[in-house]
RNA sequence: GCCCGGGUGGUGAAAUGGCAUACACGCAGGACUUAAAAUCCUGUGACUUUAAGUCGUGAGGGUCCGACUCCCUCCCCGGGCACCA
């Protein structure tokens, strides 16, 4: 008997693979010939996983799970007789990359190719089916001459624009920094010292005037609910309305009172902006207008009427100017950490301005405090202590009044003065102190003000999302470069690009979908994009790329990069320097797929290629591969990525290029793949499973059955030597069957044989069911449960039916059922491209069942019965049973009967 | 505090309203072997000496003939966000 030992035919296997092209997919609509021409009619499953970061430690075991989970579903579809596309590239450009690079003191473009070779020798070590003539690296300049040209394209609809934010500084290390690199107590990762922020000009997108979309299309998208809620929340859509206050000056009766004493003072006091006006107004954004228990005004301390008394646009005392400037300066300063640490607590200072509440008739006094974030709504809030819990701990501390207005629990309506007497929306009560809103319930109430706010012209219903405009800058070397020149001259002539031919030409043809509103326009006179026939702009080779002590991007030192021309007047201007996130590559990658063709993207001859671009619309929009079918992927990109790429295509489609509004229809999480000892695997733990380890002791086939096996395919696994043993010895087991000429010579005509490929069939049905549910782990227990009724029954299969088994066995174990499949059944052909076997439904249906029967809820035997016998026949069957007898006794009853499922007894005395 | 996951044998887990613990690991005993490894066979939720049975899916309550599954209250573990108006 032969030994089942995976590396004698491993390798020849996957050279006969790579050989037979069995994995080549045709383009579609095009019909190039594929190996499979009359599929081209076929339905069309596009299997993408989320493609990785090449990095130089090789593919982690938590790579093998998700890769071979996709390779599973492709290798299902095709044998199914659907047109599959399975691509792979990767995702080379970002800070790890760059970092390690740096570590190891050598340019990244260097690196990464070294690294992209490793990782596809590992993935073709584990018979992962994928076309690689259309792989591609982000990093490609052939590739990412089409992610700067889509740049272009956002920049041109008005998506981007460029304003000074900040950014994370190590003033120790001098460089700045991304958000990865800060820990959560505000030290950087490397030096342990504290970092700073630094104001530079980045580019950012609009994302939030698609917020609405994102938020709509998440419905009828098949995703786990826990990332559709995940991503709803972060969108964070919330309906209100915003309220606009007129601002008057200090009440002069007042001025000499101290300042708590005049903050309190307007209160109640007739509104006076009919009479008396600064010119100046303040807009809240309130989800609940409650404002006959408004008290006062919070301001940010970036809102722009803080600069205004800063400056002395508005007039208030010098002692309460000066108040709001130290306010001011101690709170912009203050890090996340130090606000932290303050908890709860609140801070503010009185501006001694006053603003009329025209609702309730009276002024309010204007507070400024950092509790309240300038991005956040309108950066002003109204405060309403009554039924606000952050309002009214600010009330508290300063002393301001709180009045209710709507009642409590059992219609309490006694004055608040703790925390859990107070109501707020969403809580039930009648509203009280109300004048003409009095007696209706609190919800009704709001409606109410809101049209009667409305209806005055003080304010507007409107929605506040919680998104957030995307930064799309980076200061660093290893990223796509930003394709965009800044020209002073044409700045200071207030020439934008919209301003141009071909601009005014664009808006013309996009009027609809244009965001590049006056603003815009304005705010980014002077920039231009690239000749888009001179793209890709190419990241130069450098020996030193190290993050600048200016916060820079390190290309802005490269002189021959930064002068340039202008491409609008000709005359000499400056390129931009910062590079583009590593978001940019994956926000369309699964859109290069399906037309890429390796060879020709990277010969010069295309490159050279004027028409070039215009091929890339033609065939990004023509292609019929998108949207992706399957998307999986672990569920730290539940957010970011995900949202990110969504928004590119929706404006890929508003530009006409897309005629789909959303990349991925069914998205499946993947769990992580931890280390034995339950922590994350790490050389600093020395716990690290390496694959090409675990391959040459058991082969790929056990390490892919084990992975798949251990757990369902979202849970979070931790990895066990024994457990991967154990689907060795499954392989194993198939082997020696396979070669036992009595296990696969059943005669047809048989009982037993027949009973034997019922039992086939219900696990071929089984596997078909769970692997469209990405449920392997149940598909491969099914597969055992049959192994184990064929092992130890007396007869065997035929041979024609034992073949049926190694089929459904292959999408897992793709090398030993290639191997038994040419061994054995001299096959020609491979068995991925050969048809997924049929099950004979008929024989599914079982003349007879096995049917437990309950007496007062607790199982007391079992019947053998039609599966549609009628109840009195049940019932009689089951008095038969002396147990069941025993435990009615005496006592009356009535039964339940589910046929085919249960029948039971209810005692009743 | 809020949001999202999760809690079932010694372990990974199965069952999404109908026989709780399939499948696998581990363990114990046995076979084969000079021996070990490999392989095969048998057993394996707890309690009850046996039998017959009782209990049992984080805790408590509810709905139902029937609940791991649905509803309510709470506890614990993991992840994310956080003064979000």
């Amino acid at each position: 008997m032969t030994k089942y030992q995976p590396k004698e035919f491993e390798e020849s296997i996957k050279q006969l693979w790579e050989k037979e092209k069995v994995y080549l997919t045709i383009d579609l609509p095009a019909g190039r010939q594929g190996h499979r021409p009359s599929a081209i009619d076929s339905k069309k499953m596009y299997c993408l996983s989320m493609f990785p970061y090449p990095s130089g430690a090789g593919l982690h075991v938590g790579h093998v799970r998700i890769y071979t989970g996709t390779d599973v579903l492709a290798r299902y579809f095709r044998m199914k007789g659907y047109e599959v596309l399975h691509p792979m590239g990767w995702d080379a450009f970002g800070l790890p990359a760059e970092n390690a690079a740096i570590k190891a003191k050598k340019n990244p473009m260097d690196m990464v190719p070294n690294n992209i070779a490793n990782f596809k020798r590992q993935m073709n070590m584990l018979g992962l089916s994928y076309d690689w003539s259309r792989e591609f690296a982000t990093t490609d300049p052939s590739y990412y001459r089409f992610t700067q040209w889509l740049f272009i394209q956002f920049f041109k609809m008005g998506l981007l624009y460029k304003k000074n934010t900040p950014i994370n500084f190590c003033p120790s290390c001098k460089t700045g920094l991304s958000e990865e690199e800060v820990l959560p107590n505000g030290t950087h990762e490397r030096c342990g010292k504290m970092i700073t922020k630094k104001d530079l000009p980045q580019w950012i997108f609009r994302i939030t005037t698609y917020a609405q979309r994102l938020l709509s299309d998440l419905k009828g998208l098949d995703w786990p609910e826990g990332i559709l809620t995940m991503q709803r929340n972060w969108i964070g859509k919330k309906e209100g309305i915003n309220i606009t206050y007129k601002v008057v000056p200090p009440d002069p009766v007042s001025s000499s009172l101290p300042t708590s004493a005049r903050a309190l003072r307007a209160v109640g006091n007739p509104g006076t902006a009919a009479t008396r006006s600064t010119g100046v107004e303040i807009t809240c954004f309130t989800t609940a207008p409650v404002n006959f228990g408004m008290t006062f005004i919070v301001v940010a301390p970036e809102h722009p009427l803080v600069k205004k008394i800063m400056d002395g646009r508005i007039k208030v005392s010098e002692a309460e100017r000066k108040n709001v400037i130290e306010y001011y300066e101690k709170s912009i300063k203050k890090s996340d950490m130090d606000r932290q640490a303050e908890g709860r607590e609140k801070t503010g200072i009185f501006t001694g301005l006053y603003a009329t509440n025209q609702v309730a008739g009276w002024d309010v006094p204007v507070w400024v405090s950092d509790f309240v974030v300038g991005h956040v709504g309108t950066g002003a809030v109204q405060g309403c202590p009554g039924h606000d819990y952050k309002d009214f701990e600010f009330a508290k501390k300063f002393n301001l009044p709180i009045i209710r207005v709507v009642e409590g629990k059992n219609g309490d309506r006694s004055q608040i003065e703790r925390m859990d007497q107070i109501v707020v929306k969403g809580m039930k009560g009648k509203m009280m102190n109300s004048k003409f809103l009095d007696g209706l319930d609190f919800a009704e109430g709001l409606e109410k003000t809101m049209d009667y706010i409305e209806k005055n012209n003080w304010g507007k219903r409107v929605a506040s999302y919680h998104l957030r405009d995307w930064i799309f800058s980076r200061q660093r070397y290893w990223g796509e470069p930003i394709p965009m020149v800044y020209c002073e001259s044409c700045a200071k002539k207030e020439v934008s690009w919209w301003t141009t031919d071909e601009g005014k030409a664009f808006q013309k043809e996009y009027q609809n979908i244009s965001k590049a509103d006056q603003t815009i326009q304005k705010e980014m006179g002077g920039w231009f994009p690239l000749v888009e026939q001179d793209l890709p702009l190419k990241l130069p080779y450098v020996k030193s790329y190290e993050p600048t002590d200016t916060g820079e991007s390190p290309l802005s030192a490269i002189d021959s990069f930064k002068n340039t021309i202008c491409p609008n007047c000709g005359g000499l201007a400056v390129a931009e320097t910062d590079t583009m996130p590593n978001w940019a590559g994956s926000c369309w990658y699964f859109l290069a797929f399906p037309f890429w063709n390796k060879e020709k993207a990277n010969s010069k001859l295309e490159i050279q290629n004027l028409k070039s671009i215009e091929n890339f619309k033609v065939q990004i929009s023509n292609s019929s591969w998108p949207p992706v079918d399957w998307y999986l992927g672990g569920a730290e990109h539940a957010v970011l990525h995900l949202l990110y790429a969504r928004f590119w295509v929706k404006a890929l489609q508003d530009l006409g290029l897309l005629s789909f509004s959303e990349p991925f229809l069914r998205l499946r999480n993947v769990g992580m793949v931890l280390a034995e000892d339950h922590r994350k695997m790490s050389k600093s733990y020395g716990n690290v499973i390496n694959p090409d380890d675990v391959v040459a002791e058991y082969g790929a086939d056990a390490l892919r059955i084990y992975e798949m096996f251990m757990a369902p395919f979202n849970m979070e696994i931790s990895w066990s030597t024994k457990a991967l043993q154990g689907g060795y010895r499954f392989l194993n087991r198939i082997w020696q069957l396979f070669h036992t000429p009595d296990k696969i010579k059943g005669d047809t005509e048989d009982k037993q044989v027949k009973k034997l490929v019922v039992s086939l069939h219900r696990t071929i049905k089984k596997v078909e069911g769970d692997v469209a549910q990405t449920k392997y782990n149940t598909a491969i227990a099914a597969m055992m449960e049959f192994l184990n009724e064929w092992e130890k029954g007396t007869v065997g299969l035929s041979y024609s039916e034992a073949k049926k088994f190694l089929q459904i066995l292959s999408p897992f174990a793709p090398f030993i059922a290639e191997h038994l499949w040419r061994d054995i059944y001299k096959e020609k052909t491979s068995i991925c491209i050969s048809s997924w076997p049929a099950v004979d439904e008929k024989q599914l249906v079982a003349s007879e069942i096995q049917l437990p029967v309950q007496v007062a809820g607790k199982v007391r035997g079992v019947l053998t019965i039609s599966a549609s016998a009628p109840k009195e026949e049940a019932e009689k069957l089951a008095l038969l049973d002396e147990k069941i007898k025993k435990h009615i006794g005496e006592n009356k009853y009535r039964s339940i009967y589910v046929p085919g499922k249960i029948l039971n007894f209810v005692l009743s005395g």
